[in-house]
Formats: C-alpha cells, structure tokens, sequence
DNA sequence: ATGTGATGCGTAAACGTTTGCGTAAAGAGC
DNA sequence: GCTCTTTACGCAAACGTTTACGCATCACAT
C-alpha cells in the first residue's frame, strides 16, 4: 500500500498539541475553541496545507460541501450562463457543484426519487423546469435544502424574472409603437408540456392586449427552438389577418421568425415587427428587439442562497425577482398602416 | 436526531442472513462470492432500493464515483456542447460529474497545486485548456487518471481533432475555388497565450499556402471572440495588400469580421470569402463556409475512455482523432478577379 | 485416511471526521 | 470561602464502507 500522503486532522492535531476533536471543532469555527489556539490551529493547517476530506466529514453526520444542480440541457444559452453563474458563486463558498443534466422528464422523476440525494450533495438546484408534485414533495420529505430557479415551486425559496411583466414589457412596446393586431409564438417542450415560464409570457401577453382593449386570439405554439420559430412564424403568415407583430416566447425563436420571414419576402421591420425575449448573443447579432433577463446574474442569485441556507442563515429574499427591461433594436416599428 | 432512513450494506446482509462483507463484493462484482448469493443479495439490494454510500466507499479506499471537470468556460458553445457529452456518458456510466469552471491560468495553477482531487474524484477530464509544466507534473504525481480534450498533454490519453488537418481543409477550401491572396485571423486569450489548438490552425493555414506556393504573411492575431473578430477584420482591411478571403480560427471570429464587413460595405462572398472552423449554430444563419467538429462526440468520448480506465480497462486507443469535414455554404466563393 | 488448493464466507481493523459527554480550570455571585 | 456557571478542551463512539486475514468446506489426488 502506498503511503497516504495526505494530511489528516491528526497531523495538525499533533503539529498544535491539540486533540483532534478540538481541531474539527475550530476549524469549523465552532465556539468551545479558544480564539488563541484557534489562531494556532488554522495557522497549523495552512502551513500543512491540510484539507477535510469531505467523506469522512459527511460520513460522520457533517455536510458533503457539494451542490446538485439540475438543468434539463446544457447546451443551451440560458442553462449554461445560468450554470456559470451558479458555480462561480458556489465556488467562491467552497461548495462543489454536482452536474445533472436530465432532459427527459422520466428521468428528472426517477432521479428525486430514488437518487440517495442526501447522500451526495447538501443541496439541490434545480433549473427551470417544471417540478411534478410528487416530485416536489420527495423533495421535502428528505432533508436537503432546495433552491429553484425560474420557476416558483411550493415553499421553496426560488430566484427568477417576472416572465408576465417581461411579456408586458415586450408587447407594451409594440403596442405603444402603434400596433394592433399583435400575435404571440408560444412553445412547449418535447413532451407536449408548457412550462411555467411561457404560461406567465403569454398571460402576460393576453393582459396586455386586454389592457389596451385589443383582440388576442393570434397565437402560435410550436416547440421551443429555431426552428420552432420558422414554423410559428409560418403558421402566423397562413392566418386570415395576419398580424403586424410578433411576440416569440424568446430570442431564439425570433431568429426562427425572422428566418421565415426573409425567405417569405416580408421586411422587417416594414412588413413585420419582432420582438423576443432574453438578450441572447444572437440578438444583437440579428438586430432583434427584445426584453433582456440576467440569466448569470439568476445563477449566482441562486448560488448566493445556497450559500445562506447552509450556513444556517435565512436568506434576505425567499423569492428573489430580478428586473427585466426593454433593449430597442432595429426589428421593431410603426405598422405599415399609420 | 431523526433516525436514519437510509438503507446501508447491514440491511441488506441482514436480510440476506450474510456478512456485510460477503455483500460489498457480492455488489462490486468481486470474486469469492457464489452466483447463487450474489444473484440473492442483487435482488435484496433491489428491493430494499438500497445504494451505496460514496463517502463511506471511499473513505475505506474504494471510488468515490465522481470525475472532475475543468473548463475554462461554461457558457460558451464550445464548452457547454462538450460538457453535454461528457456528462451524458458519465452518467450512463453511474458516475457523478463535478465541475470546474477555471477562466484564469493562475486558478487552473492553484486548482491542481493544492486542491485535493484524489479526495475528491477519481478522475479529472480537462477540456481544452494549456496545461503548464508544473500542472502536468502535479496530476501525474496524484494518482487520478487524466484525460485531456482538445490538446496532447504528455502521456495522458486524450481526444481531440487534427487542428492542423482542419485548417488545411478550411484553406484548402479556399485555394481550390481559386484564392492566391488568404489571410487568417487567429486568437490568443485574455492572458496572452496562444493554446494549442490556434498553434495548430496557423501551422495548417501556413502548410496549406506552402503546398500551393502561396505567400502567407497575413496574419492578424486578437482576442477570441465575436469583437475580436471584427477586429481582425478591421486590421486585415487596413493592409496594404488586402486578402480576398480570410481563414478565422473559428466561427465565432468569422461572424465578427462579417460583421466589420457588412459595415465596411465589402460584399461577402463577392468582395471577400470567409471561413471558419467549429459550425457553431449561428454559422448557419449566417450562412457561413466553416468545417465541422464534432463537439459533442467529443466529450462522449473522453466520457467513454474515463470510464473504461477507471473500470480498470485500457482504453481502444489511448489517442482519439475525431474527424473534422468542410460544410460550404455562401460565405466563400471564386476570388473576384477570375 | 491424509494432504493440497480452491472456493465461499466471516471477523475485525482501518479510513478521517463529528459530536455527546466528561472534566478540569477559571470566573461570578454571595 | 464556597457553590454555580461558563469556558476550553479531551475521550471515545459513531458513520458505512473496503479489505487483509483466517477458518471451514469441498473436490481431488495421493
């Protein structure tokens, strides 16, 4: 067997003078440790360069320092700015993020169900997707600490936007810049589900429409994505009136919209205004109108509770919701008709 | 304190009426163990939905089940499509992934320098990133297993693309359709350096022109990145003797320098071809000549070759070269003066 | 009958922490 | 001076595995 080579808290216990258990306890910064050999400990353990070793620290009724953070993809824009947002702040607490990337709704089930959670990680993050009631109260019935992101799922302390004020926000502007006769691309997921996020945006689109007292029936669902959008925005096209803007449940599917509406021969913004939601990359690339969300600022907000929530603190916010606001690009104007 | 619900090795060899012993190798598939138990205690373990604890595994000298990744950066195309695929195939493979998101050089240093990965994971997959003597040093002393993407780093078994056979097909590309004038916009990163797959795309560009007896002195070198690109654009314009195409390290760069251009007035491709290297998705909505990577694929297979090292196999080839193809669309076209 | 290897399994000692309990010493109140 | 807390620390028992060792048992050849 080859020779440990790794410190153990009974190196610096020896180095100090001290007995293990005092160790533990000060380097945790419990109290029952007084300030002087506190000092001398940590002094101890940095010069070892000594590190817990989390199993045996979990193992003995500790914490694991791990997050799980579950995202439904990762390849994707909003995951992977979210992603970065939440490890770099779990970092900087020393936390470790445990990445689960479970697409499949099935596979999210089984994964809170019958995952050992508790044996891994001290807290969960999950991203943005629908949470499943029985899901939800698997949840609560182990003890690990839970933090949702872009969704408000029961009791769960959540950090998201304002996705109704967001979608008023959007078709406040086409309104306001004379249009009436507005349509909505809408999505929904691989499995046929709407998620929580597009249920608010096209309320939100509906209670704005309702607000200036226009019609609201021009609405087209299609799955999230590019071409998602080239087929909302085809659909859109074929109706009786046809309407001189359109809200997409996000920028992606605006650039599926504009896709079709460049190879239709529509101009935009003459013929048609566009407008999305996000501030994707490919927004500005593509002159796209839209409502930026913090999508890293999201992340970190999460992290940042997480964080709390370990440290045995009540976070200042249980629901933090971060501010939307309209970005002006070229893809929007006045209707032809005025 | 709340009695533990958890199932542990004792349930299970009580219920089974053998050692705890007999039911960690029944369950690592050791030998010493008749089928006949083995097959009793599997079901057992089924049944009471039991799983096994990493904290105690390791802290006994077994696995921990979890791999390390490191990357410079999650939310970026690259990244983000390569964590896909490691983290599909490590799951499939029960191993849970943690991640590392390491932007700066000195992070990556103090990373491997102190960090304890081998209490922490039982490999580390490091996408893409310079590995510095001392690091490798490090990691070959610790005894992880190490898989690199993206680079050759010393003796570890790594996946990657021919970088400099990509280049030599993007330039190829533009040589056969008639160019003798080529530029090449490559990168370095914040911190100055070149990485090794740049290195390797100039060597390619420069062996390309060289086989067709071509000048190569037209080289503008930024930061990676959209702005760089329209950067390098922008210098290569300002020459003297202005290129009538452009090879761009990647995608991402390409779209900047069409973006320069789109304003300059210059016409693509009829005032000059450009191509890039990655077919990022917004290469098809630009409608950009690039050659393709996979990404994806690439991560899968550093996925598979940690999984067989740890299950103590050795893997198919120790060097994997994933194929890379040219995809030409209508940003490259026959130099105007033919 | 005896010896020789396998084979199948149990015993018990790690692994590196956390934590309840015990205890000595110091300080506080009278 | 004597109790009564409080503080600072040590002891030792968990936590749930892995694994070196040891002991039967059995097949097979002697």
């Amino acid at each position: 067997m080859i020779p440990k080579q790794s410190v153990n808290m009974a190196d610096v216990a020896r180095r100090t003078g001290v007995s293990i258990a005092t160790v533990s306890r000060a380097l945790r910064g419990e109290r029952g440790v007084s300030e002087a050999t506190r000092l001398r400990i940590q002094r101890a353990a940095d010069e070892l360069a000594y590190v817990i070793s989390p199993e045996a620290s979990k193992l003995s009724g500790g914490a694991t320092g791990r997050v799980a953070v579950v995202v439904p993809w990762i390849d994707a824009w909003f995951y992977s700015r979210i992603l970065a947002g939440i490890e770099h702040e779990l970092r900087a607490a020393d936390l470790d993020v445990l990445l689960y990337c479970l697409e499949e709704s099935s596979q999210r089930e089984s994964f809170f169900e019958r995952l050992p959670l508790r044996r891994k990680v001290d807290a969960v993050i999950a991203v943005a997707f629908p949470l499943t009631g029985p899901e939800r109260a698997r949840l609560e019935e182990m003890d690990v600490t839970v933090v949702v992101i872009g969704a408000h799922a029961g009791e769960f302390p959540s950090v998201r936007i304002d996705d109704e004020l967001a979608a008023r926000q959007a078709v406040g502007h086409l309104i306001r810049i004379g249009h009436t006769r507005i349509g909505m691309i809408r999505t929904v997921d691989p499995e046929g589900q709407y998620w929580e996020g597009d249920i608010a945006r096209v309320a939100g689109f509906h209670a704005a429409l309702a607000d200036a007292g226009l019609d609201d029936d021009c609405t087209a669902t299609v799955p999230w994505g590019i071409e998602g959008g080239e087929r909302g925005m085809e659909l859109l096209l074929s109706r009786a009136e046809v309407p001189t803007a359109v809200f997409c449940h996000s920028d992606e599917v605006a650039v599926g919209a504009l896709r079709t509406l460049r190879r239709a021969g529509v101009p935009v913004p003459a013929g048609m205004s566009v407008i999305g939601i996000d501030d994707h990359p490919t927004a500005e690339l593509a002159d796209l109108t839209t409502v930026r969300q913090p999508v890293g600022e999201q992340g970190a907000a999460a992290g940042r509770v997480v964080v709390e929530l370990l440290s045995g603190r009540e976070p200042a916010e249980r629901a933090v919701v971060l501010p939307t606001h309209l970005v002006v690009r070229g893809s929007t104007a006045r209707p032809p008709e005025l």
